[in-house]
DNA sequence: ATAACAATAGGAATTATTACTGATATTAGC
DNA sequence: GCTAATATCAGTAATAATTCCTATTGTTAT
């Protein structure tokens, strides 16, 4: 009953790719780099194991108010800025904190596993081009 | 060139039924509810006019890694939580921590207007439903 | 080696959202 | 109140994002 996770080498393919990128891609974008190392891909291949690799803990899918969602290797704890404009997803560092869960659970009924902040805003490079306008 | 605004009896119904609900409904609830009041209104009008309220400031987008967005009519800083089973978007209270701003501001390039927090994690009644099965 | 079955490709189907068009409704200025 | 200007509308087409289906292929345990 228990079913046993087979790997593939077009989930290998997947997870190297993401694990190269510090701009968290989206599933469009995985599905055209993988297309150069295993031409036929499918994109239904691509969402779905994006969406393997995150219940298995392996990257995370972040939903974001611009665009599609976006994938991250780095599973540990950290913030996001997300640009207005551009729709750019930026790590923020430092700024986790990481009391608010416990804080939360507090007289809340429900189970909380996990916490996720965005700051939204523009990004530097929008704002300079802002600038120059 | 400063357009107008004009108002609509389709965008203040829209407006006015969100203002009723606690449980920020997709735009697909919005639609079937409105049609009740207006029959004849149109799925890109409710999108349209969610979109426009936004922009103005009236409501807020919520996208979360679960299900269609959704739409919020209280506007004051609050944080929220979402069920990984059912998808349910609920209201936290006394969790919002505005310091966090003004430290992830330091020393980063752009400009930060907003934050949001996401809690996931289980729901009240999802975990009621898990210990009964 | 081979049986068992997880994972795949390819494409259809569904869901979510945006864009276009000619008709209608709102608002500002008279 | 009337009228001109134009924002908004309904209806529909188009696009984007994602999931589902089926026959086939690939991986792993034995």
């Amino acid at each position: 009953m228990n079913t046993v996770r087979k790997r593939s080498k077009q989930r290998d393919s997947i997870q190297r790719f993401l694990e190269t990128r510090r701009d968290h891609p989206t599933a469009e974008t995985v599905y055209h780099h993988i297309r150069e190392e295993i031409p036929n891909i499918s994109l239904g291949t691509v969402y779905r194991n994006l969406a393997l690799l995150s219940e298995m803990g392996e990257i995370r899918k972040i939903s974001t108010d611009e665009g599609p969602d976006r994938f991250d290797p780095i599973t540990t704890p950290h913030d996001h800025f997300v640009c207005r404009q551009c729709g750019s997803l930026i790590d923020m560092e430092g700024t986790r904190a990481p009391h608010l869960i416990k804080e939360a659970q507090k007289g809340f009924e429900g189970q909380i596993d996990d916490q996720r902040t965005f700051f939204y805003g523009t990004c530097p490079t929008c704002m300079k081009k802002d600038q120059s306008a």
